[in-house]
DNA sequence: TTGAAAGCGCTAACAG
DNA sequence: CTGTTAGCGCTTTCAA
């Protein structure tokens, strides 16, 4: 039992390919094709199952209406729930999502896009690493659609949407500073990306605008990627020599490693120890005591960058700003 | 600045697009083409940067060097790790994963597999639902290379790999039993899966090897997709008719979300009830007290797919059956 | 040893 | 109003 093709049906009626091929694409005013014909060809595709050979189209229009979301850590927490929203609203307008996984490897971003390229993917929905900025300038140059998400690089023309960071942070320290904590640690990592350059600005920014002196030895920053094992032992480490009163984590797997590293150490949160977290994650609301934590309006990412990712793919215009930020939302729990 | 085809350096230097096409693809033995010429085109090509046009490729000869993983929910957490093994594991021979979810829709199921099939992806990686087995059924009858992943068909013909269900349970009841517990309760689900029955008969077998009668009030039977809210009612509702000494919880979700019940019951772990919990979950470590758990093998799960998927595709030969089940592990913690 | 040529299934310019 | 036809970029058979 062999595809039926396109020919094979204009063979059967006795038409040419072109006719089918119109009409099947509701193009069939454009060659004014009469009405009894346009439904006879329908009626005999739909009879012999035709699905029109999608690597054909493919080849012959250079589209696949397929965009890729490529992302560094396909098992993240922050990508599950932005692929549901993303893949929604992508098969909204008739596309299909290819999840991609750079595993944080440089090389293999490159060697995937070159790879979608090759598949003729319509559109990248990006969470850019540090270093694939030229990457995505190239793909920029070459006139494709591209959206980055989460991140951005500096002075980039590329449409983004993130979370504000700063504001998050200001949201979550001034919670801290009401709560009468003075003397508040900062974990965060040594990712080069806007997002936690922005963390710690607005770290900085509250403690100036609470009259809290900056102490550079308040903060901690961690090498990215370290085995956890280390990371928990330097949390450890760090809190017992510092002794903060509150601790404000930077991102969400840094609090959830601090966790433990507090455990460790047999503080009570939030006796000993007041604990807030950027970005929030399922366990923060069932720990005991729940971790009060930042959200990120992941489903309003989600839509916005396909939003623009329609935009920049002609499929739909809007309006505005092409480069967003979006505001998060405090979850006030018992950790404070 | 276009792309370069197999016919432009073809033309540069002067040969037939076949020569290119055979010496690029490493066949030039088959033709017999001069080794001087063959080194011309490798390097006109490379200098070109050439790169082969996958979708004339996959048009032409009807692969595409794709394989489909299709999982119910891509947001969960087993499925996290098992895309990233599977993926290390498929490009170590030359594929790329396509990640799908079917958000648990039968319907979604057989729109994505008939256009994946349009796609050409040459394999497919499934984690079968109840429902799904004629769609499945009808992909073999295609010939069409398909590998079964944590659950299956009884009867089936389709190779598969999972977890030792039964195995796992009883080493949990074991443990329980061996506490000292001996009113062991069991909270599972509705879905009409193999491994949710096999869980259930081990757990039935593990009663009568230690001569505990069988009581049905000791288990719960939660209807799967209820809201979390529901559930969590549900279980405490459960919990507090029947007070077990110990609760067996037959999936992580189950698990996440009885922990929650057993909270606002306000009863301690493992004094007032202990707990375990079929499938392990980031959450189980780092509760208080952490909490004993069966960890399904993953990686080795994701490994043995592709095995079996290369052979099915003919990559790879192996020898052995092709219906595995994989041993389980005990985590054993404190909450028992 | 090599090259010509026939398509894979579809679209779209062009000619009736 | 409708049909012919020329490819998209590649593989592979067949002839030279």
């Amino acid at each position: 039992m062999k595809r039926v093709s396109l020919k094979d049906i204009a063979a059967k009626l006795g038409v040419s390919t072109s006719a089918v091929s119109f009409v099947l694409n509701g193009r069939e005013k454009e060659m004014r094709i009469g009405a009894k014909l346009a439904a006879r060809i329908r009626k005999a595709a739909h009879q012999a199952g035709y699905t029109p050979h999608k690597v054909a189209v493919s080849l012959r229009t250079g589209k696949s209406k397929i965009v890729a979301l490529i992302v560094d850590d396909i098992s993240g927490n922050f990508f599950a729930s932005l692929a549901r929203t993303i893949e929604k609203e992508i098969e909204r307008h008739g596309y299909r999502v290819f999840y991609c996984s750079t595993g944080n490897q440089l090389a293999k971003g490159e060697e995937l896009i070159r790879l979608l390229l090759q598949y003729q993917v319509d559109g990248f929905l990006i969470t850019p690493v540090p270093g694939m900025e030229s990457l995505i300038d190239s793909l920029l140059q070459q006139k494709r659609p591209v959206v980055l998400v989460d991140s951005y690089f500096p002075g980039t023309k590329a449409p983004y949407v993130l979370v504000d960071n700063r504001l998050g942070i200001s949201a979550a320290m001034k919670n801290l500073v009401s709560g009468g904590y003075r003397k508040i640690a900062l974990v965060m990592n040594d990712v080069k990306l806007v997002q936690m350059q922005e963390r710690l600005r607005g770290y900085k920014e509250s403690l100036s605008a609470a009259k809290i002196r900056f102490r550079k030895d308040l903060i901690l920053t961690t090498a990215y990627g370290e085995p956890d094992q280390v990371l928990v032992r330097n949390i450890s480490a760090f809190l017992k020599s510092q002794q903060p009163q509150a601790v404000l984590f930077a991102a969400n797997y840094l609090g959830v490693h601090g966790l433990e590293s507090i455990h460790q150490l047999q503080w009570e949160i939030p006796h000993d120890i007041a604990v807030s977290c950027f970005d929030d994650h399922e366990l923060f609301q069932l720990y005991k005591p729940a971790i009060t934590a930042i959200e990120q309006p992941v489903e309003e990412i989600g839509t916005t960058a396909v939003q623009l990712l329609m935009h920049e793919m002609g499929v739909e215009s809007i309006h505005g700003k092409k480069q967003i930020t979006l505001p998060p939302v405090l979850r006030e729990r018992d950790s404070v």
